[in-house]
DNA sequence: ATCTATGCAAAGACTTTGCATCCCC
DNA sequence: GGGGATGCAAAGTCTTTGCATAGAT
């Protein structure tokens, strides 16, 4: 099912802000905060309004087509959100992010800290940072 | 070396906001907001400006002396920092924290991601969530 | 005495919301 | 045609900053 099934499946439509917002965030390696995306948009001639980026977004992440990952200075930044549990790497230098899928180890870990701390644990998040390949050969 | 000592290391000053915000931090296992931070001040009779919250929380992060952790609801909250390397772990539903050494599973982890991203990773940020011990029962 | 820290208030940055209009289905 | 979606502007929320004063060493 892709993201316009998924809106159209609430009842909701397909409209310009929604597809513009899609399709920059499909092509982009780049997790983009809300001023970015409006800002790219309106440079490709689209126009939208800055209200209807942080609609259009919460929408998306409620549908679980986006998700939002904490940039290298703190910002948060929204990028598509591949199906299955995963996390991602971001570059400190470019912002590019890759995902990686869950793994075992993290489940290991979290049955550890649980017996250490006496927590029941639900989830988490975790992020690696460092360099990409291009920006460690520059 | 203590905080005031590492204040003074700085050639900077031990002030009545200060030694309220570290006193207060240090007493509470909920990691608090500048808002939280600067009200219970102010119920405990002290008297400081928010503007003097955010410039000593800052200071004292800078210092090395506090952490910022994620709450559940996605806003950040400030707790002591102990020393060596650790993440935390955050009740669901009080926030009530605790946290755990930096852990070997991670190290594997990320040499894994390394490769099979290509980056090279340089650190991360890693929560678990959950329900602690109290609010279990409940 | 000196130089830092604080309070206050204003300014900034970011995000949400009300309402009339537009447009998708 | 009907109801959801958008734009605009105003209102909120959170955080930072300038400046005069208070305070630590």
């Amino acid at each position: 099912m892709d993201w316009q099934e998924r809106i159209r499946a609430k009842g909701l439509r397909i409209s310009e802000p929604r597809r513009q917002i899609m399709t920059l965030l499909a092509e982009t390696t780049v997790p983009l905060s809300p001023a970015a995306i409006h800002t790219c948009i309106q440079k490709q001639g689209g126009s939208l309004s800055l209200a209807s980026v942080y609609r259009t977004l919460r929408l998306l992440e409620d549908l679980d087509l986006l998700c939002q990952v904490y940039l290298a200075d703190g910002n948060l930044g929204f990028m598509v959100h591949d199906s299955g549990h995963h996390h991602h790497v971001l570059c400190r230098c470019c912002n590019r992010s890759v995902d990686f899928p869950g793994n075992d180890d993290l489940l290991a870990l979290a049955a550890r800290v649980e017996e250490l701390t006496g927590y029941t644990i639900s989830d988490h998040m975790l992020q690696f940072y460092g360099l990409c390949p291009q920006c460690r050969q520059a």
